[in-house]
This record gives C-alpha cells, sequence and structure tokens, in this order.
RNA sequence: GGGUGAUUAGCUCAGUUGGCUAGAGCAUCUCGUUUACACCGAGAGGGUCGGGGGUUCGAGUCCCUCAUCACCCACCA
C-alpha cells in the first residue's frame, strides 16, 4: 500500500487502538515469567470528562508502560475510576436543586440510583477518552473504588483498624459545610479573601474584636496572653458580670498564650463550638461549649429574638441591637479576612462540634519492620529510609512538613453517595448503646440500625494499589480474612508493591500520603517503589486553568481531534520537568505534529525500497555512521526512560530522527542506497520511537507489513556491530560537506568544483559529497589553488577566486580572532598548578584535547589568512 | 506569619554528582521548489544564565543577600 504523502492522524488512530484492543497485548500475566512491571492508573472522578493534566499523566504512564513491555517485561497498568463521593454528590445536588427538589424529598435509595445512572455515563466518557490518548491499559483488569470488591476490602480494613484502636468515634470540631450538609477534611478546606466588617465590642470591663457577632451569644469567657502587661490585674478564673447582647452574663477570665496580644485590643472571647482554635483552647481549660448555629446555619434559641434566623440576616439586626445598647465601639470596615469554603460546592464552613469517626494518627498500633509505629511515623519512615523515592525530591520537604502537621483524619461524611460505615447501633437491656464493628450486617433478631455516614472518599483512593490487585471472585467469600484474600489473589503475590506511582503533585497529601498509610498497615508492603509528580498544565497566558473561565481551558479531545494524539503526547513531554507546572502552547502542538509527519515520511521513502532481507549489514562509511548513532540514541533514551527523563528521551529521538536520519542519512542513501539497512534502521527507530509516539509508529508498521505482531509487542533488540573507524570517517564527510554549504551561502556563489589532493576518502565518496554539498564536481590536482577549507585533516580548496571572497575573508579574520581568545583561555588554564592538581584526569585530557584541536584550526585559518593578503 | 520553587535568546523551555566554547523548538533573516516531506531543505543572527557578594583551579549549576513572580501550609479572634 502506497502511503498518502502527508501523516492523518485522525484516520488512524481509533483503527490502531482497535487493532491493540483485538490483538489483548495489554493484558497482564501474572504467571508469566519474566519480570514484573506495574502502575496503577490514578482513577479519574467520575463526574465528567479528562482535562489535560489527565492527559498528560495518562501520556507518562503509557510512555513508562510501553518501555517496560518493549525492554520484555511483563506489564500490568490497570485503569479504573473514582467514585469521588463529595464532588459527585454535588453535582447530583446541584442538578436536582435546579429540578426544583431536594435530596430529602427522593430519599436516599433514589438519589443513589440517579447517581449510578449518572456515573456509568460518565464513565463510559472516560474511558472512551483514555483510549484516544492511546493509552496502554489493561482493560480486563479494570476496577472501580464503590464496587463490591472493593467495597469488601474498605469494610476490612475500616474493621482491621477499629479492632486496633486505630478508628475511634468521638465528638470532635469538624469543617461543617452547611450547603451540602457534611463535614470535610481539613484539606478539603479552600480559604477566599473577603473583606468584611470588623466589629470592636465592649464586653465587660474588656473590648473585644470579631468578624462574627452572631456566634458571640453563649461567649463567657475572656482570654488574654498570660504576660500582657494591660491585664496583668486580672487572673486566671476571676469573674465578672457582663451586659451582653440578650441581658446579663457571667464571664470567667482565662489566660493562654495563643492569643496574640498585638492584634485588636489582646482580648477575646471564645466560642468552642464554632472556631477551631477555641475548641482547642476549651480543651486546654476544661471548659463548657454551646451550639449556636444548627446544621443548617441558621442560629439556635440560645440566640433569644433571633432564633431562626440565617447567619447574613440575623448579622446586621446583631450590630443594630449592640448599638442601641451602647455595646458597639467601633466598626472597620475594610477588613480583609479568609473565609473557609468546601472545595468542592463552595459552602462557607462553619465549624461545628460532631460525632464522628477518625483515624488515630499517632497510636503506635502499625507493625513496620519489627516495630510498632504510628501512622504518622510509618509515613515519615518509609519515605526517610528510601523505601519509597519521590520524583522530583525537591517534593519530600512538603510532604515531611504535611505528616509533621497532620492531625487526626476525619473519615465520616454525612453524603449519601460513597462506601456507608461498616457499624451498626442497637440498645442493650440497660438502654445503652451496643456498637457493631464488621465486615458483614449483624445477623441477630435486635433491632440494629446502620451509621448513615459515609467514607471520605480517600479512605477508598488510600487503598487502591492493591485493593484493585485483589481477586473479585475471592471477595464474595466471606470465610477468608483479608489476609487470606492477599495471600491468595495471584495478581497482589506478582505485582504488588506496584513500581511507579505517577500522578499530579497536588494530591501528593490527599491520596499519596494516604495510600503509604492505609497500605504499610493493610499489607506491610510499600504501596509503590518511586512517586514520579508532573506539574500542572497551564493555559497559553500562564493562568491555571479552570472551569469557571471555560476560555482558559484546553480540551485534549479536540487537541488531538486537530493534530493526533502523538502530537498531543509529545507537546506536552517536551521540554517537561518532574514537579514544576509547563504553559501549553500550540505552536508546540504543531512542531510535534510536524514530527509524526517528518517520521511518516522517512517511511515513505524507505516504502519505494519494498521489502528487506534478513541479510542486513553496513556497507558504507554512512551505514556504519548512521548504526553507530542509532546505538548511541537507543542506549540513551533507555537510560533516560529508566530514570524518568522523558523530556530528555524525546529531544533524543527528535535529533536522532531529524537530523541523524533524514537530513543526512536518507540523503546519503541517495547516491547510494543499502536497502536492506535502511529498512533495519525504520524498523528500530520505529521501536524506540514507540513509547513516546505510539499511533504514528504503529501506523507506519502496520501499513508497510513489518510483522505479524503489531509494533506494540515488539522489543528491543540488540542491534547489528559497526566499525568505528568508517564511522567516524563519514563524520569528516559531513563536516567537510557543511563547511562547504557555509562558505557558497555565505558567498552566494553556485557551480563552484571542489578540488583535493590525493585523499581516498574523498575519492571513494566524491559522489556522496558532491551531492550533499551542492558543488558542481570533485577534482583530484597536484597543487591546490582558491579557498582552503580549514576544519578538515585533508587538503581541500573550493576553486573559486579569492578575489570574489572578501566576505568570507572578514569570517576567517573573525573565527581567528574567536580560536585565539578560546587558545589563551585553555592555556592558562593548563598552566595552573591548581588546575592540573585537582581537575579530575579525563577532564584534564579533554582540555588538551579542545587546545590542540583549536590551534591546529589556527594554523589553517592563519595561512587562508596570509593567501587572501598575499593577493 | 511559616515554607517551597522559579527567574537562562523575542516566545515556550532544557541544561542529571560544579568541567560550557550555555542548548532545543517556535519566531526572525538569507538562499532554495534536488519527486519522502513546504507539516520541507541549506545557512545565519540573537543570551554579560534576575541584581550584588562569596566558596572554588573552575559557578547557569554550591553558599549568602536583595528583587520580582508562582505555589503550598497555617490562620487572623
Amino acid at each position: 500500500m502506497k502511503l498518502p504523502p502527508t501523516y492523518d492522524a485522525s484516520a488512524n488512530e481509533p483503527e490502531i487502538y482497535k487493532l491493540w484492543e483485538d490483538s489483548n497485548i495489554f493484558a497482564a500475566d501474572a504467571k508469566s515469567q519474566k519480570e514484573h512491571f506495574s502502575i496503577m492508573m490514578p482513577p479519574p472522578n467520575e463526574t465528567g470528562t479528562l482535562h489535560i493534566g489527565h492527559a498528560l499523566g495518562t501520556t507518562l504512564q503509557d510512555i513508562l508502560a510501553r518501555h517496560a513491555r518493549m525492554q520484555g517485561k511483563d506489564v500490568l497498568w490497570l485503569p479504573g475510576t473514582d467514585h469521588a463521593a463529595l464532588p459527585t454528590n454535588a453535582l447530583i445536588e446541584e442538578q436536582l436543586r435546579k429540578e426544583g427538589i431536594t435530596k430529602h424529598e427522593i430519599g436516599r435509595e433514589e438519589f443513589l440510583r440517579r447517581t449510578k445512572e449518572f456515573v456509568s455515563q460518565s464513565r463510559n466518557t472516560i474511558n472512551k477518552q483514555i483510549k484516544v490518548m492511546g493509552a496502554s491499559v489493561d482493560w480486563g483488569r479494570s476496577r472501580y473504588t464503590l464496587s463490591d470488591p472493593l467495597s469488601r476490602i474498605v469494610n476490612e480494613v475500616f474493621v482491621k483498624m477499629y479492632n486496633d484502636g486505630l478508628i475511634y468515634r468521638g465528638y470532635r470540631i469538624v469543617n461543617w459545610d452547611p450547603k451540602l450538609e457534611t463535614n470535610v477534611s481539613d484539606d478539603e478546606v479552600e480559604y477566599m479573601e473577603e473583606k468584611t466588617k470588623l466589629y470592636t465590642l465592649k464586653y465587660g470591663p474588656f473590648e473585644i474584636v470579631t468578624a462574627r457577632p452572631e456566634t458571640k451569644f453563649g461567649d463567657k469567657y475572656v482570654v488574654m496572653h498570660p504576660d500582657d502587661k494591660r491585664y496583668a490585674k486580672y487572673r486566671e478564673g476571676d469573674q465578672f458580670e457582663a451586659e451582653w447582647i440578650n441581658g446579663k452574663v457571667k464571664a470567667t477570665i482565662i489566660k493562654d498564650d495563643v492569643i496574640d496580644p498585638s492584634f485588636g485590643t489582646g482580648v477575646m472571647t471564645i466560642t468552642p463550638w464554632h472556631s477551631q482554635v477555641d475548641f482547642e483552647i476549651a480543651e486546654r481549660h476544661n471548659l463548657d461549649r454551646e451550639q449556636i448555629i444548627d446544621l443548617q446555619g441558621r442560629l439556635l434559641p440560645i440566640a433569644g429574638e433571633f432564633n431562626g434566623l440565617e447567619i447574613d440576616q440575623a448579622r446586621p439586626k446583631i450590630i443594630e441591637k449592640l448599638k442601641t445598647k451602647g455595646l458597639l465601639v467601633n466598626v472597620e470596615d475594610n477588613y480583609l479576612h479568609n473565609v473557609a469554603t468546601n472545595s468542592r460546592g463552595h459552602g462557607i464552613i462553619e465549624p461545628q462540634i460532631r460525632l464522628q469517626w477518625f483515624i488515630d494518627v499517632n497510636k503506635p498500633a502499625v507493625l513496620w519492620k519489627g516495630k510498632k509505629l504510628s501512622f504518622k511515623q510509618v509515613m515519615q519512615t518509609v519515605v526517610r529510609e528510601g523505601d519509597i523515592k519521590i520524583i522530583p525530591a525537591t517534593f519530600d520537604k512538603m510532604y515531611f512538613h504535611w505528616i509533621d502537621n497532620l492531625r487526626d483524619w476525619c473519615i465520616s461524611r454525612q453524603i449519601w453517595w460513597g462506601h456507608q460505615i461498616p457499624v451498626w447501633y442497637s440498645e442493650d437491656h440497660n438502654g445503652q448503646e451496643e456498637i457493631y464493628v464488621s465486615v458483614l450486617a449483624p445477623k441477630s433478631d435486635k433491632k440494629w440500625h446502620r451509621d448513615p455516614d459515609t467514607l471520605d472518599t480517600w479512605f477508598s483512593s488510600a487503598l487502591w494499589t492493591f485493593a484493585t490487585l485483589i481477586d473479585p471472585v475471592l471477595t464474595k467469600n466471606y470465610d477468608l480474612s483479608l489476609e487470606d484474600l492477599l495471600k491468595n489473589s495471584p495478581d497482589f503475590q506478582a505485582y504488588h508493591p506496584t513500581d511507579v506511582m505517577e500522578t499530579a503533585w497536588d494530591i501528593l497529601f490527599f491520596w499519596v500520603a494516604r495510600m503509604i498509610l492505609a497500605t504499610t498497615y493493610a499489607t506491610g508492603q510499600i504501596p509503590f517503589k518511586t512517586v514520579y509528580l508532573h506539574g500542572l498544565v497551564m493555559s497559553e497566558n500562564g493562568g491555571k486553568m479552570s472551569k469557571s473561565k471555560p476560555e482558559t481551558i484546553i480540551d485534549p479531545i479536540e487537541v488531538i481531534n486537530e493534530y493526533g494524539a502523538d502530537a498531543l503526547r509529545l507537546a506536552l513531554i517536551q521540554g517537561m520537568t518532574a514537579g514544576s507546572s509547563q504553559k501549553l502552547v500550540r505552536s508546540k502542538v504543531i512542531t510535534n505534529r510536524n514530527f509524526c509527519n517528518k517520521l511518516w515520511n522517512i517511511a515513505r521513502y524507505v516504502e519505494n525500497f519494498g521489502q528487506g532481507n534478513n541479510q542486513v549489514a553496513p556497507q558504507d562509511i554512512a551505514d556504519h555512521w548512521i548504526l553507530k548513532r542509532l546505538i548511541q540514541t537507543k542506549d540513551k533514551i533507555n537510560n533516560d526512560l529508566d530514570n524518568f527523563r522523558f523530556s530528555d528521551a524525546y529531544n533524543k529521538l527528535y535529533h536522532f530522527l531529524w537530523d541523524d536520519l533524514a537530513d543526512w542519512y536518507v540523503e546519503a542513501s541517495k547516491v547510494k542506497a543499502n536497502k536492506d539497512l535502511l529498512i533495519y534502521i525504520l524498523k528500530n527507530t520505529l521501536i524506540i520511537a514507540h513509547p513516546l509516539a505510539p499511533y504514528v509508529t504503529e501506523a507506519i508498521w502496520q501499513n508497510l507489513n513489518y510483522d505479524d505482531r503489531p509494533l506494540a509487542a515488539q522489543s528491543y533488540i540488540r542491534l547489528i556491530d559497526h566499525d568505528e573507524v568508517m564511522a567516524n570517517n563519514f563524520s569528516l564527510v559531513k563536516d567537510l560537506v557543511s563547511e562547504t554549504r557555509r562558505i557558497l551561502h555565505l558567498l552566494n556563489e553556485k557551480d563552484i568544483s571542489l578540488i583535493y589532493l590525493k585523499d581516498e576518502l574523498i575519492y571513494k565518496n566524491q559522489t556522496l559529497i558532491k551531492k550533499l554539498s551542492g558543488v558542481k564536481d570533485l577534482k583530484e590536482v597536484s597543487v591546490g589553488s582558491g579557498l582552503k577549507l580549514t576544519g578538515l585533516t585533508s587538503s581541500v580548496w573550493l576553486a573559486i577566486s579569492p578575489e570574489k571572497a572578501e566576505d568570507y575573508l572578514k569570517k576567517l579574520k573573525q573565527r581567528k580572532e574567536q580560536h585565539l581568545s578560546h587558545i589563551s583561555r585553555l592555556e592558562n588554564r593548563l598552566n595552573n598548578k591548581s588546575y592540573l592538581n585537582q581537575a579530575p584526569i579525563e577532564v584534564i585530557n579533554e582540555t588538551k584535547k579542545q587546545l590542540d584541536d583549536f590551534k591546529k584550526q589556527l594554523i589553517e585559518i592563519s595561512r587562508e589568512i596570509k593567501a587572501f593578503e598575499a593577493i
């Protein structure tokens, strides 16, 4: 089949993906004798479509997977999706709101039915998109966090932690979102800057400052710094009466050093039920707490006449009342402060004290390498001791800092979409609450009711690397313990710990850290050996892409439709460095589309020579040279990919393919083609390029019928030998050609001959040199004349009269100056005793060689200049 | 308030333990339609590596300092 002149990605890609799927080459084989390699795809949220960040992650993982496969490993790249409890729940509630109904009206069951319908649609879209990007995942092993098998593991781990005393239930202050009626973890809180009023109020003998007067009804403690001299006469525990919003209150003095004496008056009252800091003060001093605001964000009866009002309505009325009572001292208008919001849905967080489930991160109950450690300690240990390596290493600091400040993890949520907590309650005969914590529901005839709360989404995601590897069939057997399940699952035995976790750095805490926490505990293994973190992809103007600003969003699917998946993949990794954000500019995508087309056209050229022969051998100097370059390139790319240097690998491929192969070897082959070698070089270039640009390479492979098995199933092979001297001879010819071209272009001359003194290399390759350099012809002479080339060991002249070469003379003089300065720099270096004593011998030898080369060239250049001046 | 990272050609970015005569792509300029490719070929110009100081035989790379930008954490009563 004759290839068309340009590579049309959209015409080739879908068929190729189908070919890969049909030939089942991405299926892992746990029983294989080959070395195993495993990587888990971070499961995308089933809330919509994939964004450009997913495209980057998918590309990097695909490169790793294909590279490992070509190294002859048995590769498992496991795909899947996340039920994304909070975001999904928020989305469905939003839908309901638009329809004018509330979740309470339709009930839990109907709500879940709707949600399931929505996510299954969303999942289809996502899976399609993953295919479009060319991801070589094992679809047969696709997993879902809210599926039965994974839910079983979620329950197992919950129960195990509960039995080990690592999960407890308690009254704690949580981040309550009245909008979604759930609490969220600290990490899910997002602060937004807001200008508001700051009120100074009179409170007994003190003045206090607040931005939130509506929380103040129950305040009966006044707190100040113990060392604050202004208030030295007050002692802890002193009491006084104060006129307050709804009449007189009895207040108590508390001294605590969290108070900043320089803020406001240095005195504050506290509301432990609705503030983290206040709650902690109350804990330390054993103080009363009272709820002021209910879970829907309305004031409670303690607010007296304001009972039932929403915060926004109540605030101005409260201030009005304070004013009439003469308690309002001052109002500052533009007070800048941060409002806590839920990062999903942006409900304003109202701290509340609630009975919740927590994971204790400080209790030493995790057995790790023979020691009992706390979750915090395990998470620190595995990274510090190098069991897990984070790339780039700079994220270590962030990781440790996060763990140092980690508090107990609140894992219960009040939303409906998610894993319902496996806890049941009942009353015993004394009316005392009885708790039943188990993977299965209690069977006794007592009346049990299940805890209505669900688990934080990240609890199930934390199990992703191993829960996905447990045999789903086994999970139906409840006689098996978690240990049994792990032991009897071939996939877990073969693929865990996984080799790499590749993900965006912004979920290092949410997810990566928690996988480490849960996996070390549940399996005794690390979840992965290496964590590779990629940066954010920014819009063309450098800002973050955000859903609220649709014009900033680059849709990967649109880009792929226009330029092809390979072009997008290559654009994303070109110049990318781990952990740093990058801007995706259109010109970059075009460049890489062109790259794919270049490869396509090399193949078109090679296609002309028909089918190859098994007898491949280099003959001419160009053959030896291209083989040498191919081997070097292959080794370097393999090394780069082994070390996660994606951009470097691509850079080397780019220049090999474009500069060496297309511009030199293909051109040389037009003089004399070694057909079999040409095909051999192309085949192996395709193999090397395949992990980076899978579609176009496979398209060529298929079109040229290179093998029965797809390119995606091929392995790197040991390349045939080449001769060093021959290869270097081509380099000499290349230099000669380049210099000739430069001079001809500079002088804007054509139809010039090259003449040379007897030289076997030039004699043998005169057709090649003539064709590549564009000279009229080559002649052997006994005496040279014209412009002598300065860059070569042989004596070669351009047969042009020197009078025509004024520009060239200028150039020569410039070069002479440059050479002189280099020479003096290198000589100084070599005269420096400290340098000679301390620099490594290779560096010194390199310097000597450089100096030598410069000197040799200088002689040539000077001689040429003299010849000019003699005219 | 605490911390981290960035600053290299007009633009987007590489530069792995210090050895660099600082690279690439795009853009610019010159020449060129030689049938694999104009999504092309040949050639050229363009940077005192943010400023200042230091360590070293040697600094884009390490240290200090300043400036600007980005991000993270904490949270302001």
